[in-house]
DNA sequence: CGATCTATTTATAACCT
DNA sequence: TAGGTTATAAATAGATC
């Protein structure tokens, strides 16, 4: 989708794959985004850059769906036959089951910490800029609400927000003291 | 990127939205496919339905990262300052950094079932056709190594194999009773 | 009803500043 | 060098089969 194709291997040049890192991600990000505005559903993504930092998406939330599926795998087995709704999507998990047996009482008190922890995110939202991904699915969510309120011109505001998604977890060499803000409007 | 330009807003239409869901989904997975692939990155991804019915994508795979990232969580509490390469994404995760300790240990059992679980892949890949993450995984994971000796003509085997990814754990629309069928005929 | 086929909209590779 | 611009490749909405 560019100036001319490019084969899918490893790009070899450090700063070729860094600018195209940084440019797909936004973009897989801004894409998970809509796919769940658009159908109703629960998305979760986590990259790790080749130097190792963390980037997340999630919506709702990426623990509350990391949660979710580990959950889904711990029942697939203790019920192989649940399922009134032909929704069953593995029964082959074998002895991990007994394990994420154990991740689901985990699971719980997570859950229980999420709601607390929204009304701290907006404290912490105050306290200081953060690049946690709690964060960024409270952003996430906020997008949403604009977007059932605006509706039709919400197209451009999901542009306008996946800036604010894609910002950098202090990456090393960076020194984001450019932020050009227009203060215009 | 269709006949018609759409807002970004939940899909009314059961039947669109299902249409869409799986179109996009697959086109998500695929540009996860190349981000890892161009950049080497770890990438992880679960989707949910608005039917609740889990997808996944993964490179190395979804438990794997999940559980990266879940550690990190629970490190960057456990000792504030660790990181010698700036690589401290949060340190505010407050009280839920307790629970993810004790997800640590559980998580490493996993693993350890996770190495087990790849051959026992094997067998159910013959075994049956299943809709399972894991099996994703594993195809992801194969995915990539065509791509390595391949090389320039990977662009294509990409789009090849995505139809594999790409495809639905028993799609339930349990009762998608066309609402307005084309009185055509 | 799901798989295919195009007209268009989007994403983005190479540039540019 | 990070961020903005543009030509072009790629994704996909709606139509068709």
């Amino acid at each position: 989708m560019g100036r001319r194709k490019i084969e899918i291997a490893t790009l070899k040049d450090p700063n070729t794959r860094q600018v195209t890192f940084s440019k797909r991600r936004t973009g897989l990000f801004k894409k998970a985004n809509e796919l769940s505005i658009l159908c109703g559903a629960e998305i979760a993504i986590v990259v790790f850059s080749i130097g190792n930092k963390p980037y997340s998406f999630g919506h709702p939330g990426v623990d509350v769906i990391a949660a979710k599926f580990l959950q889904e795998a711990a029942n697939s087995s203790d019920a192989k036959q649940i399922d009134a709704q032909g929704n069953n999507p593995s029964n082959e998990l074998g002895d991990m089951n007994r394990l994420n047996q154990q991740l689901s009482d985990v699971q719980t008190q997570i859950l229980e910490e999420e709601k607390k922890g929204a009304e701290h995110d907006e404290r912490l939202k105050q306290h200081q800029v953060t690049q946690l991904s709690q964060y960024k699915e409270l952003q996430a969510s906020y997008l949403e609400l604009q977007h059932r309120v605006k509706d039709y011109v919400n197209a451009i505001e999901v542009s306008e927000c996946m800036i604010l998604l894609a910002q950098e977890p202090v990456v090393g060499i960076t020194k984001q003291v450019t932020t050009k803000r227009r203060k215009n409007n």
